[in-house]
DNA sequence: TGACGATATAGATACTTGTCAATACATTGT
DNA sequence: ACAATGTATTGACAAGTATCTATATCGTCA
């Protein structure tokens, strides 16, 4: 696979698991969720829970806090933020037209890659 | 890898990859897009492009039109709708509180797979 | 019909990833 | 210090995926 060096790709790719994706709606329906409770909801063992507690936190999706023997994790703020503001960005915005054939010369710049 | 028949894992998971996320970007960026185009954007061969427009049009994200010898691509309004849904619904709701420990009985009832 | 250009499919391969069992690490309480 | 519990890491393996070359399919035009 190519190196994602796009952060918008690893954020999408992060929570594209089935997992990660009902961790991620955990975390979305309380402040801050004890790591034991990932382990109890999804069919899969505690070392799997932990690496993909792992993946959220390297995406920067969730940040954890240790209190006691327990530790606690929550949604990061700037990952929500980012997440809406993709999907903002993918879908119809101004200037609309059709792009065409190879030698059509009235492509959008945004279309070529910029060099 | 585990079935995703959630359908938002595969809404996410089809739009977790550079070269697809290039095209949903470009898609956005025109109201249709010849899929010759796509082939000149990101620096993958032409079969590779064909396989992600494939992997587009399977989760739903794109469908295309065939026009003369081209065939021109274009987001599903269904798809972006999807995706805002879904990135509106991770992040922070009403009625937060910690989860804690395993024994802890206030658990949400969101936080307990239902059966 | 036959040649040509655009797109899709097939098959092969290297790489990535999700998973688990086993083990290590960390914190608390006895 | 030691046992118990929660969490992370390691190592291994099966399965998935992105990519390519080669080839097939589809539509147009001479």
């Amino acid at each position: 696979m190519k190196r994602q060096t796009d952060p918008d790709v690893l954020l999408l790719q992060s929570a594209a698991d089935p997992t990660r994706l009902a961790i991620l709606r955990q975390l979305s329906a309380a402040a801050e969720v004890c790591a034991c409770n990932f382990t109890g909801c999804c069919e899969v063992s505690q070392p799997t829970v932990s690496h993909h507690l792992k993946v959220l936190r390297d995406a920067g999706w969730v940040s954890g806090e240790r209190r006691a023997n327990w530790i606690y994790y929550r949604l990061r703020p700037e990952a929500v933020a980012r997440f809406r503001q993709l999907a903002a960005e993918i879908g119809p915005i101004d200037g609309w037209s059709t792009l065409g054939q190879p030698d059509d010369k009235r492509r959008l710049a945004v279309l070529q890659p910029q060099a």
